[in-house]
DNA sequence: TTTTTATTGACCAAAGTGGTCTAATAGGAA
DNA sequence: TTCCTATTAGACCACTTTGGTCAATAAAAA
């Protein structure tokens, strides 16, 4: 499928680096079709943008529950939600790791669009914990942060270890249990 | 200056897209010189990398104290030298990041020197650490983990917020000074 | 049938590729 | 001054790739 190769091409090169004939040959399809559908190179880059926008905000960051007032909790919730988005979508969400980190290569016209998903990430996150159950010995902000950060290295990591396998037919449930004992462990030094 | 010129280009495009034409142009030098001073693309890929594992081996692993036994102080340590390693050679160091998380990236000739740079990563990071100095009621394995990826996501965020900044003209001592905050909340949270 | 929509791939000029080679130059030795 | 050798530049090479067009069709709808 067009979007899938295009996802990937551009995941991997960037938008200048990316080849359209590299595209429509891992599409399988003709040269041809790429510039029916869409205007030309910069008008796909564009929609392949607002398509994973959307993907993420609707089956990722509008499906967290900010009832969940446990900050661990709901950072479990949102790894579990992602990873489910993520094997759905993967092209799309390595693609979006890609252009996410990288303010140049985002078009002028969709920064405003980021910044707004970026907004909905952090209040999803961090609107509504409650900042009780931290130790009072420490700064809630930086307890925050230090918990993002090992999460975000825990799933790295992951990532890397599972590089180039078959992850749909990966059973999960193990790496699950691993990630809730670290999970376990935060709990311990971070809470009270 | 040719590597400089070279690390940049295989680090923004990797070595099958990264041009010998731009790398002479960066360097302001003829095509000539390029092809002078090495075999071809594929020589100075090679040169390039191992003058990066020896930099990253002598200017940075091996100036590690594994004296010191607390973990919390050995990664600051660390965390010291490898930010002064990086300010001399900033470009390597970018060079360095991109090919060591990719193992096609890297001919197989020098796949042995770059297992050996990892074993003695290891070596110098948890060597002769005291366990005793980390609460008992959590694994001490994943303590580490957990400790070097808040740290690892701590300078990775600072990357990103000094993005485009003129690091040669800056002062480091207050991010310096937030960075011993956050080691305060881990030693707080992870020891006992 | 006719009309509309979807699809292909040959084709294009332009740009870029890694690499070679000749010719010029610079700097030191004689 | 005259050589000689170590550097250096960049024009040039054959070849590939680039983003994009277009006339010819095949398939579907009317």
């Amino acid at each position: 499928m067009i979007l899938n190769a295009a996802f990937h091409e551009f995941a991997e090169k960037g938008f200048e680096q990316a080849s359209t004939n590299a595209i429509v040959k891992e599409a399988g399809i003709g040269k041809g079709m790429l510039f029916y559908y869409f205007k030309n190179k910069q008008g796909l880059y564009e929609y392949l943008i607002e398509y994973t926008l959307d993907v993420i905000i609707h089956d990722y960051l509008e499906q967290i529950d900010t009832e969940e007032r446990d900050f661990i909790e709901r950072f479990k919730q949102a790894s579990r939600l992602k990873m489910k988005a993520f094997l759905e979508y993967p092209a799309l969400f390595r693609f979006a790791g890609t252009f996410m980190l990288d303010e140049a290569s985002i078009p002028e016209k969709l920064k405003p669009r980021l910044e707004k998903l970026q907004q909905l990430g952090y209040a999803m996150m961090y609107e509504n914990i409650d900042t009780s159950l931290f130790r009072d010995d420490v700064d809630v902000e930086k307890a925050f942060q230090l918990i993002r950060w090992s999460i975000e290295g825990y799933q790295n990591e992951l990532k890397q270890r599972l590089q180039g396998e078959n992850l749909a037919a990966m059973d999960f449930d193990p790496l699950w249990e691993e990630f809730y004992e670290y999970l376990e462990v935060l709990r311990k030094s971070f809470y009270s």
